[in-house]
RNA sequence: GCCAAUUUAGCUCAGUGGUAGAGCAACGGUUUUGUAAACCGUCGGUCGUCGGUUCAAAUCCGACAAUUGGCUCCA
């Protein structure tokens, strides 16, 4: 589901309205469509509002004698064809905010007396009229319900009211609409596609990972194939942290209570997003005094945060930069959980750079450019940096109150990614309690948003902690922190990498980078010598030693996905040479043992 | 957590009241093959779990669990 089907739905401004795309308008259209038929299939329906999505639009209704099922759809649509065929007109109306009250109070439509109060005072009051359903609405709309042609109903969800959790549930169907048939076919045949990058049946294919009942939700195992791509991408993180200065720390997944009544997590602020704590007696002998209470961690910073104080820290040490591949648990709600994407135990590309303000513009211009620099390894390209900041107004409450933080921070961060040519969107309230962040924003093949990695300011955990280094002129001061994880955790980013290579992944990271298949039994020595000589230079190679015919062997390899196949048979033995063959590329030609083992291992230096 | 749907062999799926089936995979044998499927045979399921209705339940009902699509939340 796009964003825009996400948020809460703004009121869009006239102007906005104007601007809206003709796709748009024939599936607010259709809404209109949608919400007619189920009034005349259920009267008492109450209706909220209907408006179009990136891939759609629906309507939310509450309707508590009926709960809607897939099953309604072909009811619901074959009623929805009526209207069409009706064609009736989209005719706009106006009422005075009193005549558009009696209006709703007179059809006992409650929701569209409250959604008549969001219209801003002098706003002109507009309806929209088609057959027999008239509606608040703001248009725009097509001509008429004839111009409909190609349409679909795709689910039944339910939503909060005015998206908010503790307001009642009313049932929301989903719907799309097209121009035409075809592009309608088009839409449902491109889904189906997507569906089959879906890293949930690629991971299954591959043998990458896999859940259990007795494990738990959201609890995944990594099989062999999928820990060669959490390996690889820890060699990479290793690699260029090393090279950035990072100092790699270990930290337990588990503290007392007391580490996380100091960071703040505890008691309120994320105990709900926390495993229940582990408790026990810390002497056995001794029942009488209080339990003990451990949890399992949810955030390395406060370990990391334990590091720094460890030892008296000087300004000669900063920035001070730690770095783990931390273990987190995170009690998610069951029905947040989805495949890799979303877990209940993850492994974070973690660390935290200690830094005074004077330094802080370089090392976050220095995190930044690791982003660019693993985001084109992996050539990611739609993605779409999210700035969120704070709310003045809001300090003291959501956000700690230190305004000149605050701005001096924002202010730091804004230059950086501007002076960087970065493409960034400005989200204000949506900072972190402690400081501004940066997330960086992706879609699932099923076209869900999920933030893949974040950079996060933290100028106020550090100050709870105690934290000090001593400055040149002998004083005491509390280090700045950046939180940063720009290969996110495994699961989620390796659930990218997933979908974004369809499974076939490069060289480098490949489960299986070449097997060497031999032609007949006679080459099955030569074979072994080969993946022998291989794999004792670090290359992930098979042979394939089966019985299988060898056009088999081939379709195997192909549906393993293996990288890169070295056919063997007694002309390549006998010239010392190999058969290429690339995933999805065919048949390359031969080259000599030398060459081809020699292009294998720079591709794989250089991570290609 | 809430709403809806789904759950049959390792995978993909048939089977809607009369005590389970296909293809692929796996295993054994025959075959030794030049770039996406050789042939024959064998194994494999208390039909998600527990309970109920019934002479009889994969099939009907209930509870629970897991998964999926949304809502809320989030790396």
């Amino acid at each position: 589901m796009s964003e825009a089907a996400k948020q809460p739905v703004q009121r869009k401004s006239l102007e906005e309205r104007d601007r809206m795309s003709d796709l748009e308008r024939l599936r607010h259209s259709c809404a209109h469509i949608m919400a007619t038929a189920v009034l005349r299939l259920w009267p008492e329906a109450m209706l909220d509002i209907g408006p179009p999505t990136d891939e759609g639009f629906y309507y939310d209704f509450e309707l508590p004698s009926h709960r809607f099922s897939p099953d309604d759809f072909e009811k619901i649509e074959a009623e929805m064809k009526k209207v069409i065929k009706e064609n009736h007109v989209f005719e706009k109306q106006q009422k005075t905010r009193e005549e558009a009250r009696a209006f709703f109070e007179s059809k006992g439509q409650k929701f569209k007396v409250e959604r008549l109060a969001d219209i801003p005072e002098g706003e002109t009051i507009s309806f929209f009229q088609s057959g027999e359903f008239t509606d608040l609405c703001a248009g725009p709309h097509v001509m008429r319900t004839g111009n409909v042609k190609a349409f679909k109903l795709l689910r039944v969800a339910a939503a909060y009211y005015r998206g908010n959790e503790k307001n009642q549930q009313l049932q929301r169907l989903y719907g799309t609409a097209f121009a035409n048939k075809t592009e309608l076919e088009e839409w449902l045949k491109a889904q189906e596609e997507a569906k089959k990058r879906d890293h949930r049946k690629i991971g299954r294919e591959m043998e990458l990972f896999t859940f259990d009942e007795d494990v738990g939700p959201g609890l995944p195992l990594w099989m062999p194939n999928g820990t060669v791509l959490i390996e690889e991408l820890e060699k990479l993180a290793k690699e260029s942290e090393f090279a950035a200065g990072y100092l790699r720390v270990r930290t337990p997944h588990l503290a007392k209570e007391n580490l996380y009544l100091t960071s703040g997590h505890l008691p309120h602020l994320y105990a709900e997003s926390m495993f229940p704590p582990i408790e026990m007696y810390e002497d056995r002998d001794h029942a009488d005094q209080p339990k003990a209470k451990y949890y399992l961690k949810a955030m390395n910073c406060p370990h990391h945060h334990k590091i720094f104080a460890a030892v008296p820290r000087s300004y000669r040490e900063l920035p001070l930069r730690l770095a783990e591949y931390g273990t987190c648990y995170r009690y998610e709600q069951s029905g947040e959980l989805m495949g890799l994407m979303r877990v209940r135990s993850m492994q974070m590309n973690d660390a935290h750079i200690y830094c005074g303000p004077e330094q802080f513009a370089n090392e976050f211009r220095a995190v930044n450019e690791l982003y660019l620099k693993y985001f084109k390894i992996f050539g990611f390209d739609k993605f779409v940096m999210r700035f969120s900041t704070h709310d003045p107004s809001k300090l003291g409450q959501k956000f700690v109150n230190e305004p000149i933080l605050w701005k001096q921070t924002e202010d730091m961060v804004r230059r950086v990614l501007v002076e960087s040519g970065i493409n960034f969107i400005e989200v204000p309230n949506e900072a972190a309690f402690y400081g501004p962040k940066i997330d960086v924003q992706l879609w699932s093949v099923s076209g869900r948003e999920f933030t893949i990695a974040t950079n996060q300011v933290d100028f106020a955990v550090p100050r709870r902690f105690g934290l000090v280094y001593k400055t040149r002129d002998n004083t005491e001061a509390t280090p700045l922190c950046i939180h940063r994880a720009p290969l996110g955790t495994h699961e989620r980013f390796i659930g990218f990498l997933i979908e974004h290579y369809a499974g076939r992944f490069p060289l480098w990271m490949a489960p299986e980078q070449v097997r060497i298949v031999p032609i007949n039994e006679d080459q099955i020595e030569y074979g072994q010598t080969l993946t022998n000589n291989l794999r004792s230079l670090g290359v992930r190679a098979q042979l394939d030693a089966s019985g299988d015919k060898f056009g088999a062997k081939i379709r195997n390899a192909e549906l393993a996905r293996v990288h890169t196949v070295w056919v063997i048979g007694p002309k390549e033995q006998t010239a010392g040479a190999v058969a290429i063959r690339r995933h999805g590329a065919g048949d390359l030609g031969a080259k000599p043992i030398d060459i081809a083992t020699q292009e294998l291992l720079e591709d794989i230096r250089l991570r290609r």
